[in-house]
DNA sequence: CCAAGGTGATTAATCGTTTAATCAACCATA
DNA sequence: TATGGTTGATTAAACGATTAATCACCTTGG
């Protein structure tokens, strides 16, 4: 391949055409006027040479870096690597390359981070905030990817929307006593997502909320849900918040000799990896990340146009717009009561004789 | 806070002190002759004024970015956030900012992906390879997180180790018979684990290897596996590859009524997110991701400093060292075999009266 | 007293692109 | 034939840091 070269530089091309590298960089880039036959001719010397703009010297001319920042929480978070490829391929399309900053965490590092990308100049940047946390001012425009319920210049699923479709569907199984499974209170997207359950369910099922976070505290991190228990106590699904907490349910259960969905199912939220390979597959709402991404990537763009416009406010555009919706996935993990199976059974019986 | 100012340049620094502009880049760098109290004064002078180096006019002097690009196979993979922080983390403590390239699975997008980060001028690469493809040389440095099996610049766990750890751990729990289950013979990593079960269970074990890929394109994507066959058939032991394979095996049995640990053992490799919360929670062994990400920044910043050092070759080192050790994390999921829990119980009572 | 060497700072060029300002033709209209 | 407007191209000045070359000054030794 021609790897390896030296890239050629516009003055390289303007001088083996003997024109001016102004010339060359109008020619390029459609902004002055160049007649359309010299156009032409520079746009193939520039083929033939193998032209590689300098990301660094129009970063340093324009003060743009085509770069944006990518600010993420708790990496551990397993919807993580979905996000970061749906957002780095928005990114791409857009003309952006995607810096990384991981806030392990903490609510300093988060700062810290967003501090590290400003000094590197990024023209803006996409934070899924660590939850409960308020990203300041920086200067920098930003777009969050959270909860519709976050103030800013924000874009994320509708998740109260995918509780209520999921609470539906628990409903329309027949399924009158939930247990909602949750980790924390602080959470934006939980909340919302424990809200629309709550409402897709209807007000004559019975529903109480496990904070397992809260559980935790006094039992141990990764204790016992006391799941077994819930059963015998009436419920008949447990609907988690996301799909991690799903699994742990889901485990939980049928260690405990209770068959899933038979005598009770279990569903989730996000869809991730493992959700469609466990046995049985978990039925949760997946989220569009790739429409998420290419909003946030094109709202930040937004915000980024008119900064340079007027170069005055850096104006962080409120421009929350509606949530995205979320599809539910069904999978064998929800299904009818074990009584309406029963039932239909004995219906089914008295049907065919 | 002071943010939002117009960060000072260093012309402007030299301009408020009434010295030269080399003289503060001097002082600053520390490279040129400064005196000692004059550096101090414009260090100082420079905290004041708020300095913040121009990235772009620092990369298009040197040529060089102070950024690396980190190429990622199939993003789905749930160990990428992990190994996603543990670079970005090695990298920011050496100075390097960390753009992201997903490769999508595809060999294409993965040369594609490449080639956007060389456009970006990126100083050097660390790329996961997708399974069974080989990198060309770019011209640019890299480094490669893969297998110790893998030829190049490569800086990995030592995988078969891992696997040798796990087998003997196993066959120290009495297991004999023992079913290996991997996905694809294609990759190195996982031909490295299984051989290294097959070393540390022992020549007298007895072990077959599953490979769900093969498995999967008759019976379909997500298709059962049959454990619960093989444990009928005197299997006691599922050694997973990777733990998506080992609570897919997890799951698969306890859904048809098998007890984990008591009646067949599990485990898994890379601790990932739901391994401890699982019930039981998976026993599996953990990479030193920190340490193989400040390894693989280590080396790629050696290439980068010897190819500007002589700048002809582009000097693809290789300096393939000796593989991290991995840690072996037990868990609940394994455990003697019910036999053996049997004859020790026995063996208890008998003791005990 | 002069040459040699060291020290601390400055000068000026350079990296590659963009862009405002300028200029030379050329055509049309008064 | 001046005047004015277009068109197509050039000039030259940035952007901000780095760095080789230079310079002025001071010390030291012969």
């Amino acid at each position: 391949m021609s790897v390896g070269r030296t890239p050629a530089t516009m003055t390289e091309i303007a001088a083996a055409l003997g024109v001016s590298s102004a010339t060359v960089s109008n020619a390029l880039s459609g902004k002055g006027r160049v007649s359309a036959e010299l156009s032409a001719k520079i746009r193939q010397a520039a083929d033939e040479l193998g032209y590689v703009p300098s990301h660094a010297a129009r970063a340093l001319r324009t003060g743009r870096t085509a770069v944006i920042g990518l600010v993420l929480p708790d990496i551990s978070n397993p919807l993580f690597p979905q996000i970061a490829q749906a957002i780095e391929q928005a990114a791409a399309a857009a003309g952006y390359g995607v810096l990384i900053a991981d806030s392990r965490g903490e609510i300093a590092q988060q700062t810290a981070a967003i501090g590290r990308l400003v000094e590197r100049g990024v023209d803006g940047m996409i934070v899924v905030p660590r939850r409960g946390s308020r990203i300041g001012d920086v200067g920098t425009p930003i777009a969050i990817i959270d909860s519709p319920s976050t103030p800013g210049n924000t874009v994320s699923s509708d998740h109260r929307d995918g509780g209520v479709q999921m609470g539906r569907h628990l409903a329309s199984l027949g399924h009158q006593k939930v247990l909602l499974i949750a980790n924390s209170r602080q959470s934006n997207v939980q909340n919302d997502r424990v809200g629309g359950l709550e409402a897709g369910l209807g007000s004559d099922a019975c529903c109480e909320t496990l904070w397992v976070e809260e559980m935790e505290v006094s039992q141990g991190v990764g204790c016992a849900l006391g799941l077994a228990a819930r059963v015998a106590d009436g419920y008949t699904a447990f609907a988690a918040v996301y799909d991690l907490l799903a699994l742990r349910a889901l485990t939980e259960l049928q260690r405990d000799g209770i068959d899933v969905p038979l005598q009770a199912s279990v569903s989730g939220f996000d869809d991730l990896v493992w959700s469609s390979v466990v046995m049985p597959p978990i039925t949760t709402l997946r989220q569009n990340l790739a429409m998420i991404a290419e909003r946030a990537v094109e709202a930040l763009g937004g915000v980024i146009a008119e900064r340079d416009a007027a170069t005055r406010k850096p104006a962080s555009v409120e421009r929350n717009g509606a949530g995205v919706p979320m599809t539910l996935v069904i999978r064998q993990s929800t299904g009818p009561t074990m009584y309406s199976v029963v039932a239909a059974a004995a219906h089914a019986r008295k049907d065919s004789r």
